[in-house]
DNA sequence: ATCCTAAATAAGTTTATTCTTATTTAGATT
DNA sequence: AATCTAAATAAGAATAAACTTATTTAGGAT
């Protein structure tokens, strides 16, 4: 999880490393929570006023891609976070306010994902979230819901 | 799944039954196959010019939400598709080219589900979905990732 | 049949994210 | 150290999706 394993991990799998990527790399070391994109780019421009958003979108993708970084989809209201991905997990996540929680280990067994290599898949990971209300929004969704 | 089912659902859950959410689903349930938001709302625009593209996605994702319609989110590429909702089931999706396969089944047991709602979180439903490379992509892979 | 009110919509604005293209650069080769 | 080339970037355009607000309307009450 250290900055110098995630730079390893792009140079095995043969991509450059610039300036940009470790800024990212070192900005979400350094993130508390899981950011969202737009946190992870203010946080980069302080050091480097020129990054592009693209730049950050497009290598947060590549560490998702490359199964370093988790990407948690929130469904409208938030936008996506994202989390140092150790251990592997999921999320529960709430319709009305955007909240989250972690779910410990991994709800998706292996044997089904030998289901999917047999068609010729080549299956690289995984996004698992539950949906719902939180406590703090039950009512809420009683009247949105009636 | 037939027009009336969604109607009652909509009714019995309190919303109100308006002929742009009767557009809607008789648009999804005409579809062949899972459509993208845009192509719903040009599929309504030849009987209701009007229509507001908002007014599509905010009642597609009231569908998604009462699980009724199941949204499939094909990370970047291609936009997020919509599908009548039975039975539930997951999806491969190729990051490369934005295919994506049916699973049969569900991959998570409901015991899994539980520890969940025990967190008091009222569970609406999940989304899980595989990502990797389809066959035809494979090799394209292998020159991008090295 | 008319009225009432909260819910739903249209229109326009805003934001998040991706795409396109010209330029720059990391890292390999010489 | 200089050169080369594919990969990466910045900038700006394009798109998808959501928000804001004023207006309309579905469905219940009168």
């Amino acid at each position: 999880m250290s900055d110098t394993f995630f730079v390893q991990q792009l140079r095995q799998h043969g991509y450059k490393i610039t300036p940009q990527r470790r800024a990212i790399i070192e900005a979400l070391a350094e993130a508390p929570l899981a950011p969202k994109a737009s946190e992870i780019w203010e946080k980069i421009r302080q050091k480097y006023p020129d990054i592009s958003p693209d730049t950050v979108y497009r290598n947060l993708t590549l560490l998702v891609d490359l199964g370093m970084v988790q990407q948690i989809y929130l469904r409208s209201k938030e936008t996506s976070r994202f989390e140092v991905n150790i251990p592997h997990h999921h999320h529960l996540v709430c319709l009305k306010c955007g909240c989250y929680y972690c779910l410990e280990g991994c709800l998706v067994n292996e044997q089904d994902l030998e289901a999917a290599k047999q068609r010729g898949f080549t299956v690289i990971g995984h996004a698992l979230e539950l949906y719902g209300y939180c406590l703090s929004c039950q009512e809420v969704r009683e009247e949105g819901l009636r």
